[in-house]
DNA sequence: CATAATGATGAATGCGAATGCATAATTATC
DNA sequence: GATAATTATGCATTCGCATTCATCATTATG
């Protein structure tokens, strides 16, 4: 195992100072070409690299940014998690991962984020406490909170527009001749479990008509299908289910075909949201509001790096997403949103 | 925002030494009670936590393994991700992620890891080229290749037994009475993928068959539907597939089902790998070989984090993994393995 | 009670690189 | 060609904490 190469030995053997070489590795800085190409030249002989940590010391900025992340098994997260390492190594910073699930632990994991001096924080669907969003506001340490609002702490957030996701599925519903509503909603203590709920109910309302049900499926498959199974036990089963998530969704529609016998959409129409890639594999064919997961995830690094910069203002962003029309649910005729 | 706030404010505030704060925040370092109560009080009182990045600069362990992945959409891989981020944490240690294609950037990903000082590296499916694999060696920072293996380099690498799984498939489906059996592979420049399809033909082999057809998927969904399509636009097409991994197998149930409209298992069977949740979902219910993750996640964390912390050799794990069966392919009668 | 052994503590040092300051080398301007 | 303006360079210092060394307090042992 070789020792350390530090910019010492590679300022010896390039015949110059440390702060040459030093120099050298901090873009613009001032030094002569002549110097420039000696240094380069004894880096590359001796294999030398500038030592983050050291550099972050000093300049007190270790271009790491936390992300904590909730759930890994819904594709949404992963694919999450793949735009932004893009997103972000396109500026220049680096991802420091950590899970949570969303009852404990976040305190903890934030507390270690610090101790590692990132420079900010974005979660993922997981919300936070006051007094852990003061401690990273006292800290300095911006916090930008993905697919999840939160209306306490004074939190930068980014959505889509949930609300109106929810109030555009109600209108395609009821334009398609459905008048059995029910909803599996996403869980009700998170702000996107609950907006989606609202605009679907109170889109429905517009119509004079109200869900047959809603239950919170607590974004699980696995209560999703319980409460399928309940719902459908009825005499009167809804004609239509509009779910949390797509996730849920998928599990929905298992339930209903292969364990309860029923059509989709033909028996009842399915709607998920997020549209994540599976939503569109054949099986399932989901019709589904999309999250526009590309435009949500530029707007969380802009906001955050925005205010690791210049220290803006903390935003509350909602980016519309569209209906994605596909067979799991009935469409009506000349459907306009 | 609050100025960090250091061990010397915790140390005027607790009228005691800087050092006498730092023992109190080092394990195994000697402090009396008085000390540690005064240090501690005072640190609560400001908000003091040790800086992780100056505490790695003196020690030189900074506690952060590199996790390189190449897919986030196969869900293998977001599994993996979670199951990582478990053992590492109950060992002490934190995840820097970076995503990588596996043609390109490795080579300057390991630069970055190692300028922030990582203390080993796991790649996920990802492969390394030699002289990287050098570097990382001489700058004494362990590598085990996960669900992948790699005969240069000297590399640790921790897989399924691979070929035994395929032998298991060929097997399976050959007591199954298919005589007519196609392979599409994984990506054949891979351990794996190449691993599994030898397995294959060598267990037909026994059996007095060959495959009908060995075509690379590649790992993509988009390839294994074409040659899907290919090898079903013969008159002469397989009654049973064995596909590379479980992600392929979902798009080659989708076009034998949705767009060849024919049934699965009753006029084609197939079988994946890997065992991923989405094979148990009901709308696939795919029989497939199991990669025993955890175990194999374990494994990974063990043998690197033995060879950081006692210079431990490279080792090369391969664990078995049964098959699970399930409705995707014919069930012979009585199998055994 | 004297001496040895152990534990606790503070002052000083160093990890590796960035940067302010002062000076030297180069270039621009008249 | 002389002076001003600019750019390069080195020295010394600094970031925050762990650790060595020497000293002092405490407890153990005969």
């Amino acid at each position: 195992m070789a020792d350390k190469v530090t910019s010492f030995d590679v300022a010896r053997q390039a015949g110059v100072s440390q702060s040459a070489v030093s120099r050298v590795f901090t873009p613009g800085a001032s030094a002569s070409a002549a110097t420039r190409s000696k240094v380069i030249k004894a880096a590359e002989e001796l294999g030398y690299r500038p030592n983050t940590l050291a550099r972050a010391m000093i300049t007190g900025k270790s271009r790491v940014i936390g992300v904590v992340v909730a759930y890994l098994e819904n594709q949404f997260y992963p694919m999450a998690l793949e735009h932004l390492d893009h997103a972000l190594k396109a500026r220049g910073y680096h991802i420091m991962l950590f899970m949570a699930k969303n009852d404990d632990s976040v305190g903890q994991i934030v507390e270690e984020l610090m101790s590692y001096q990132v420079e900010g924080i974005i979660t993922a669907s997981v919300a936070m406490s006051n007094d852990i969003a003061k401690r990273c506001h006292d800290a300095g340490i911006p916090v930008v909170l993905f697919n999840r609002g939160q209306d306490t702490g004074n939190l930068a957030q980014v959505t889509s527009d949930n609300v109106k996701g929810g109030r555009t599925v109600a209108n395609f519903l009821f334009a398609g001749g459905h008048r059995k509503i029910a909803h599996i909603s996403g869980w009700l203590e998170s702000s996107t479990g609950l907006d989606r709920m609202r605009g679907f109910v109170d889109g429905l309302a517009e119509h004079g008509i109200a869900p047959v049900a809603v239950e919170d499926g607590r974004y699980s498959q696995k209560i999703a299908s319980e409460i399928t199974r309940s719902l459908c036990d009825s005499p009167d089963r809804p004609d239509a289910i509009f779910v949390g998530n797509d996730h849920m969704a998928f599990a929905v529609m298992d339930t209903l075909r292969f364990e309860l016998g029923l059509s989709v959409p033909d028996d009842v129409s399915v709607i998920g949201y997020d549209d994540v890639p599976i939503a569109a594999w054949p099986a399932y064919d989901l019709t589904t509001i999309r999250q526009p997961i590309n435009q949500m995830v530029n707007a969380t690094v802009d906001v955050l790096l925005a205010r690791i910069e210049n220290d803006a203002a903390s935003e509350r962003i909602q980016i519309p997403g569209p209906l994605k029309i596909r067979g799991s649910a009935k469409k009506p005729k000349g459907f306009t949103r």
